[in-house]
DNA sequence: CTTGACCCTGGAACCGGTTCCAGGGTTCAT
DNA sequence: ATGAACCCTGGAACCGGTTCCAGGGTCAAG
């Protein structure tokens, strides 16, 4: 009775916006899915645009906004606001800092590589299975400027 | 007696190499600084060589290194190992990702550049405080290439 | 003797998005 | 009426590096 009407469950929402169920109702719980009415038996129903609206999240994950963010966002938009300044601005901050990363990336990316260089030298000297303290030399080096030793992992703020 | 004798304690270390002591204790517990002997008290004796130690961690990580893998490397290489192979395959591997990493986060600027564009021009469109919608076009719009959603935060492997 | 700076331990919190779990109900087909 | 496939709940685990915490020693100067 469910399979080709207009109402999905949560299974199949997640289906067609590519994500886990688990995932649907977990952005229900941060408020960015607004809770769903209910079948009797408590069964979520959802409207096709509930497809949308994840779909839309996922993008703006991709683009670096955060769950608490976007469940601002969605909000005051549900209420008839209009966050659009907010995301506007939003969205050029993260811009900024997208900028600073890979600028902070690519600084690495020079580093190791000069690094990988020195290395291969290194070994070609010492002969393949001996001594040369590869890792050790890179105590002495300069470090590759910024400081902040998480390029990989800390999302943008 | 500690001041400026060959030993230092733990905040010493850590102070000298940049760290906190908390951290110089959680790189002890993963294996990376070998344990140190103790005064009668129990207080922690490193070497001078043990800054050079931290620092090298350090450096290891802004490359990319995981303390798991470094715990390894320095593990064998204290046992007279020579794990420079390991090493420099290892690096490779970060480079190599590191590349990639860097190809999915221009990929995304480019993407949110031109997004911002067209928002503006939609914003001049329909006046200021208007409705605008502008994170709803996001749904629409094809992905930037990379799937992952996760450009930010996951470190390499 | 007291004060304050330092050190010890091991376990938990943190970040954020996702996933997993146990224990239990619903729906539909065979 | 039995099984398979789905759904429900709320809480916890995960990743990894760092930090924080309580409850307690150590040590030197005043």
């Amino acid at each position: 009775m469910s399979a080709t009407g207009t109402s999905l469950r949560s299974g199949e929402l997640a289906q067609l916006a590519g994500v886990s169920s688990d995932t649907v109702r977990h952005y229900e719980r941060m408020g960015i899915l607004p809770k769903p009415p209910r079948t009797p038996s408590g069964y979520r129903i959802y409207g096709r645009d509930a497809v949308e609206r994840v779909r839309l999240v996922r993008r703006a994950l991709q683009l670096g906004f955060t769950l608490a963010e976007l469940s601002d966002i969605l909000r005051v938009r549900d209420k008839g606001g209009i966050p659009c300044q907010r995301v506007l601005q939003l969205t050029e901050e993260k811009l900024q800092s997208l900028a600073q990363q890979i600028q902070e990336l690519r600084r690495t990316q020079r580093y190791m590589r000069q690094t990988v260089r020195e290395w291969r030298a290194q070994l070609r000297r010492t002969g393949p299975g001996k001594p040369a303290m590869l890792l050790h030399s890179l105590a002495g080096k300069p470090a590759p400027r910024g400081q902040s030793a998480d390029h990989f992992k800390r999302r943008t703020k």
